[in-house]
RNA sequence: GGGCCGCUAGCUCAUCAGGUAGAGCAUCUCCCUUUUAAGGAGAGGGUGGCUGGUUCGAGUCCAGCGCGGCCUACCA
């Protein structure tokens, strides 16, 4: 690769002089050369008239008037005969096929380009419109511009790219496969909406910090990182939830935050370590406010990008149209077991628990134990959206207690497909309570859990100048996306997720 | 983390039971003035993921490591 960072003059004798440049990029080198410097490679910019879904919509008027229409690509393939060269061109919308012709351009000239452009570079071609005989729009070129010289060929055309290099050479994905650009289209507009939404009920947009002192706000572990000057160790967040409280504090009474949160955990095809959270909250609200906020989003994105406000996602078709189902988290459990857990001691939970499979680790307390009970009991047979109620206290150290349940919280999580969406709840504003809060965690953390919250001293103090009562929604936008793209794995979903590197030390390579 | 499968030309893949490798596309040369997976004739291209072992001989068998995929367990 020596040859990037330094070019000589002469491509063919920088292939020369590296012995080790593979034959293909040679082969293109050498045509470079040939090219010679007075044709320019690399120009600055181009003046496009069409673009290829434009030149599609008016072909009829531009045909009739036979205008020079000027559409820059990049070239798909070559196909020709002796005196004639057929080259699709392809821009970010699709594709239109140059005719190039020996009679129009002169000999030499023909020459040239049949030999000299390669299958990869960008071009933009001037011509007339036409139709084939096997009527395929066409432009008959009258004259072309290099936009840039690719020295590196395309994959092949026939077969996919393996998953692994859809992945890790996301450039070459989307130059090969329209699905694939047309996939992460939806994603931007998804994203588009989602703001929208939020902006017509008069939330604020606001960005908090992404390296924080203290991490918090949701129970995983972070990634560390270090500011030199301050010569401090800093966290990325995994959340931004106590950031978002504090401005409620401050008066900003409708947040919303498209956040990339980061957690240092297991990657599969659900997780990737930076994903993006969207987190909202609203002054004056509790749960149930934040409950028919969801419920509203939800169903906006499923009538915009679904069929009628369905959705099929695998082998499930999902109907976002009727009210949302809802259920408690114990009365569910409690169906599921034939049994109140309620009044079962923590030593009878886990009993319970162990008869159904679940895995006890030291450290966990009757509250977590009832939640693996209901990740394993209850969430996968969740398909149709449903808002699950109500949880144990112990798991959600930053809600408001339940207003008449001991014991619970107003919370809800959204679940669809079997998997969570959303979780929401209506937000602890009472400083000492959440003060006690975070003692319990702490104990929690000296017990074993390295995931328990650790105490923000200065999110407490903004509590304790007053925050108002104040409903809180998260939801992870990478799965919202999933299933409104119809995919499973979190890597269709993301431009560039996360692999291991290719060359890692210790291949011997 | 555990189990199973994979890694061979630039790309996508073959090579049934160990005897130093093939195809298609891409590349190069030649023919062909409406082709479209264009076609025809020819050519070049490989430290078979890495390291080690068994064997007269390893892409092929064994071990370790790396990367990927699927299933499984967990954090969104």
């Amino acid at each position: 690769m020596s040859i990037l960072n330094n070019p000589p003059q002469d491509p063919r004798q920088e292939a020369a002089n590296a012995p080790d440049v593979h034959p293909l990029i040679a082969a293109r080198l050498e045509k470079m050369a040939e090219l010679g410097s007075e044709v320019p490679l690399y120009p600055y910019a181009y003046r496009r008239t069409h673009t290829s879904d434009e030149l599609k919509e008016q072909e009829e008027a531009l045909a009739a008037a036979a205008a020079v229409v000027c559409f820059p690509g990049r070239i798909m393939a070559k196909r020709g005969t002796g005196k004639t060269l057929f080259i699709p061109v392809q821009d970010e919308w699709g594709s239109v096929q140059a005719y190039f012709r020996k009679d129009d351009l002169g000999e030499e000239r023909f020459r040239r380009i049949q030999k000299l452009i390669d299958i990869g570079d960008w071009i933009g071609v001037e011509g007339t419109l036409f139709r084939t005989r096997t009527g395929e729009l066409t432009i008959k070129v009258s004259d072309f511009t290099f936009l840039a010289k690719a020295i590196r060929p395309l994959p092949e055309k026939y077969h996919d790219l393996s998953l692994e290099n859809k992945s890790r050479r996301r450039y070459l994905d989307l130059a090969m496969n329209q699905e694939s650009r047309e996939r992460f289209k939806r994603r931007s507009a998804i994203l588009r909406a989602i703001r929208d939404y939020f902006d017509e009920r008069d939330f604020l947009e606001v960005e908090t910090p992404v390296l924080q002192p203290l991490y918090g706000g949701a129970t995983a572990r972070p990634f560390t990182t270090h500011h030199n000057a301050l010569d401090m160790t800093l966290y990325l967040r995994i959340a931004d939830e106590l950031y978002l409280k504090r401005l409620i504090v401050g008066g900003l009474e409708r947040v919303y935050e498209i956040a990339k949160d980061f957690r240092n955990e297991g990657m599969d095809r659900t997780h990737n370590p930076e994903f993006t959270m969207l987190e909202c909250y609203a002054a004056y609200w509790d749960y149930h406010d934040m409950m028919e906020l969801t419920e509203g989003l939800v169903r906006n994105l499923a009538v915009r990008f679904g069929q009628e406000g369905r959705l099929k996602y695998g082998d499930h078709e999902l109907d976002f149209n009727a009210p949302f189902r809802r259920i408690t988290f114990m009365g569910a459990l409690a169906e599921a077991v034939g049994r109140d857990l309620m009044a079962m001691t923590t030593a009878e939970v886990a009993e319970l628990a162990k008869a159904k499979g679940v895995e006890l680790k030291p450290g966990m307390g009757r509250d977590k134990i009832l939640d693996e009970l209901f990740s394993m009991l209850i969430e996968p047979d969740l398909i149709q959206p449903t808002f699950v109620m109500d949880h144990p206290r112990e798991l959600s150290p930053l809600a408001k207690a339940h207003r008449e349940h001991e014991g619970l919280v107003e919370r809800f999580e959204l679940f669809v497909a079997g998997f969570e969406l959303a979780n929401s709840f209506s937000e602890l504003n009472d400083p000492r309570e959440q003060r006690r809060r975070f003692m319990d965690q702490k104990a929690l953390l000296e017990a074993g859990d390295d995931e328990a919250q650790r105490l923000d001293e200065d999110f407490l103090q903004a509590m304790e100048h007053g925050m108002p009562p104040t409903g809180g929604m998260g939801m992870g936008v990478d799965r919202l996306v999933m299933l409104l793209v119809d995919t499973v794995n979190i890597r269709d979903v993301l431009l560039f997720p996360h692999m291991r590197p290719e060359d890692a030390p210790g291949s011997g390579a």
